[in-house]
DNA sequence: AGCTTTAAGCTAATCGAATTAGCTGACCGC
DNA sequence: GCGGTCAGCTAATTCGATTAGCTTAAAGCT
């Protein structure tokens, strides 16, 4: 039979593309194995395990999500420059969805690629907050304050989680201006338990 | 042999403690029915499929985590109850790992006491947040934007998300306060786009 | 063009976990 | 003590992941 020219980026490729249509969880070497043409146990000369290819799909889905961020975000900064990372932030996990939940996943800390793939849009949430000087923030806590709640807002949107019918992009722009806002006031340390009933 | 006298509640428990231990996605039928003492097949006397238990589990969990959030924020009101309500919130993230992936499903919307289930927490959020009279924002808005913050937070916290050495105690606090000065400060809709640099 | 080497793909087989079928005996109410 | 019900069991099925071993397309060399 003719061959089908596979190689291990393409099916990472495809098993990304299909975790997008039936769910990260649900994603089996027989349908990625379907999709690409080939039998299942073919797909073995090409990627390791199912846990492998799961693997290599969070690391490539890590680094277009950090490739969008950075795009998003270049040449803005300040309030402007979060409300770009927040809309492309959130454009991105619902348009793939199962890439997204593989983002998610711890990365192995024995393997220096799937670590590394991690730090890039880390990086750049940092860039991005650089121009909020709030005195006494350290600029991880606010990184990771604005992550933790793009992720759970998008990870509660994408998992169906809200279910009132409140308009969910009105709550993500009231999201994003809540924390622009928290974050200006300069919020951090106990000294912000002053002032409570404000 | 004598009975192990086991009823569905049973088995949802230590389907819901198991899963603390190794994680719920993890959770298999052997697992359980050794945690339990008898055999696999046994246990589809009492629950309906793996599917079903998990099913259960969720909706016990957020159960829980409801009475917990109750517990915690009685006789609170205004930034107070947002403070007692975060961390109670993540000390049972934190205590009941596994019970908390089971939350994040979403719920089945074709059963009416699994959709029940998540409701509760819901309400608790409102009435938390009644204190917060921000003009012009929506409760809904508001509570979307804490639990997505809390969520989000908790969820990649306790995946390991976290890889920075920095405290993440402190992190949690200012993120907390940070959601509190911006609830405060009025932030939704796009009138608050005005004053952007600040 | 013919020869060799490599490795992509295949079929058949193994393994483990979920689930189903059908039997047996423990406990409940009489 | 007797009969019915149902918890629990063993055996069997199914399905997906993975391994073993064969075949041959493709690439390189002469």
């Amino acid at each position: 039979m003719p061959r089908a020219g596979l190689a291990p980026a393409a099916v990472v490729a495809a098993g990304a593309a299909l975790a997008d249509e039936v769910g990260f969880a649900n994603l089996s070497m027989g349908l990625v194995a379907e999709r690409v043409g080939v039998r299942t146990p073919s797909l073995y000369k090409h990627v390791d395990s199912l846990e492998a290819l799961r693997r290599g799909i969070s690391i490539q889905a890590r680094r277009e999500l950090g490739d969008t961020l950075v795009r998003a975000t270049v040449g803005r900064s300040g309030p402007d420059a979060v409300r770009a990372f927040a809309d492309a932030y959130r454009r991105w996990v619902l348009d793939h969805p199962g890439r997204y939940a593989a983002t998610v996943r711890a990365p192995d800390l024995d393997d220096e690629e799937d670590r590394r793939a991690g730090d890039e849009a880390l990086r750049i949430l940092l860039d991005v907050l650089a121009g909020f000087g709030s005195p006494g923030a350290d600029a991880i806590d606010a990184a990771r304050a604005l992550r933790s709640a793009l992720h759970g807002f998008a990870s509660l949107e994408s998992a169906g989680g809200f279910g009132l019918p409140r308009d969910v992009d009105r709550s993500y722009r009231f999201l994003v201006e809540t924390l622009i806002n928290g974050l200006g006031a300069g919020g951090s340390d106990d000294s912000a338990r002053a002032g409570d009933t404000a």
